[in-house]
DNA sequence: AATGAATGAGAATTCATTCAT
DNA sequence: TATGAATGAATTCTCATTCAT
């Protein structure tokens, strides 16, 4: 039922997970408990699917900007940007079901293991499209792959959810984009050396 | 009452900080209920008080990291690296206590709030020592220490919970700190012009 | 519908009423809950028909008996042996429809409540059988009957289903036998006394 | 809690099992539902609670009645009519808890499980008083025994609670020990051989 | 007649907190 | 100061029953 996960999404923002009841999800959809729990077998579960369905969004728009890098003629900082942008507009536009997914939401109950697989998996593409580009530098590609993940995901949650107030935040997204770029990037060639003077 | 804090900390990392009774506490700390709310008002409290001794732990290492890398003459990666290895050493010496401040259980309540304030001083400190050395990239300062201090919080806890199998700890630990470095330090001079030919 | 009644005895049985519901019960029938109401108006009257469709194979087989029973040429024993074979086969006929009469599922409901006056009717009617035969010991025949009925029921749901296990079927089924027919025959006539001597 | 099984048989009695809720027998012992969770895991163990209590008596009065049984020079009749008046007694006294005691209530629940070895026992106890006495038919001891029992606990719960109304209960109880008393008893001797005639 | 989604009162159970001892 | 029994509001979840399709 949609309006059963939308209801709990403005809930489990509002009020955190602990403070929203199966009732209240229930009335504020516009249904009764019982056909909350025809639908979703307890709390955990409503949770669950709203998770499935954020994740679903998130790996539509990182399988996007990921098929974008993978080609090398992709500018790495255009598409890095890009890649922080949407992912930074799909939290945006839907407020309440990402702030409802605050880590405090996040590590609750057994959703958390569905997608353990799937992240392993994704960070294997991401390693892949670092060992395919030229301008990426060179090392052990899966544990960049690893961190990479990790900060862009923080950074996300934080810039949207976190960040303060005091500074712009196209700042520190583009902040955040440099920091994965630079992190990335293929070492800048040692500063020629001194050419041979002429003789 | 130090036993109780070792006894919520225990709990709160095996349970999570909704199983997690008052009751359980007291028992395992091997006091009654009743001591143990002599020593804390409420539940929240209790973890309030596991905050606390954290944060301070942290701000020590903090302290003391930030005050090497405020002197120029420190080299940047070597500070950088002495601050995650500190860091990550810090979680890995007190497991339980650090398990116990997932982000499910600091978000909860109102505990995450005093903190607040403190880390937006943090930053201004940081800001400062990115400003005092030349080897930093010029920009918005604390921007940067914005997003550093997120990006080094996350890795470290990532890095000491919930990092993958696969990859050496060392590893990642050595990817983090070249994550921060890079995202700090100066852009290397471009390529100096071809020399102008000999003539 | 007949499937109705099959799978209910079959829930009451495994689960006991209480937790049996009406929506396992026609999932099991391979019908809609609607239509079981369509049947039945409420839980308990499942039951009920459960409950009659017994009573009429017990009523069959006690009127078969006891009619033969009511001739006095038919022998006692013979008589009460057959009635408690024929009932102890009729339970093992139908275990689940017997283990789910049990005493947990009778009382529950208004269902037993039809059968009383079924149950006084037919303790007159044994009662008119003790007083046709002769070798019937005199005495209140209606509260003989009523206690004969007790225990001939009792004893063979007991024999069914709760007897032990270490002591083989055949020789309880016989000692109910000898309990019944010792019950109800005539006190053997006293010892002779001693004949007068021959003078 | 004294109060708590007091107020559970009452509404066990009243309602029958299903109907009484945790609140209403808390609320009838004048506690809160919480001590009643302090001293009873579950529902269910209020039950099994009420039945310890009920197992005790019963088994306190068979253990006195039987040690006078075992005693030959007892007379079987006034020994059996003993045993069974003071087992209605025992009933009578405590109406509520034996009504809450019907057989739907006694099967619910893991309770009965602890019982089955004490009845057993019970058994080979009752086998051996049989074996002792000379007045007691030969026969496998404990089937009759274990019939014995069975027919002992139903009519007396019988005759306490679902006797017809129109026989006086004394001559139910009586003959229920007659019921006990003609199973148990040595079969008279064989009518002597006529005197032979004198000559 | 059949369906089965929806209902919602009601039940069992938990647990933070209090307070008399 | 320490104790731990008592409290009872609050929560999750169940299930008999209805009724629009």
């Amino acid at each position: 039922m949609e309006a059963i996960l939308e209801a709990a999404a403005d809930l489990f923002a509002d009020l955190g997970y602990a403070r929203t009841t199966t009732n209240k999800i229930a009335e504020r959809a516009g249904v009764s408990v019982g056909s909350l729990y025809q639908y979703f077998p307890n709390k955990d579960a409503v949770l669950a699917g709203l998770l499935l369905e954020h994740h679903e969004d998130v790996h539509r728009v990182l399988s996007e900007s990921l098929g974008a890098l993978a080609d090398p003629r992709t500018d790495l900082e255009s598409g890095l940007r890009d890649l922080m942008q949407r992912l930074v507009q799909l939290y945006l536009d839907r407020p309440t079901l990402t702030r409802a997914l605050r880590a405090d939401v996040l590590d609750q109950s057994s959703a958390g293991m569905h997608e353990h697989g799937k992240e392993e998996e994704f960070t294997d593409e991401v390693a892949s499209v670092l060992a395919r580009r030229p301008d990426i530098r060179p090392g052990d590609h899966r544990a960049m792959a690893a961190v990479l993940g990790t900060a862009a995901g923080t950074l996300t949650r934080w810039l949207v959810h976190d960040a303060p107030g005091d500074v712009p935040l196209a700042t520190l997204l583009e902040e955040s984009v440099q920091l994965l770029l630079r992190y990335l990037r293929e070492d800048p060639p040692m500063r020629d050396p001194p050419p041979a003077p002429c003789s």
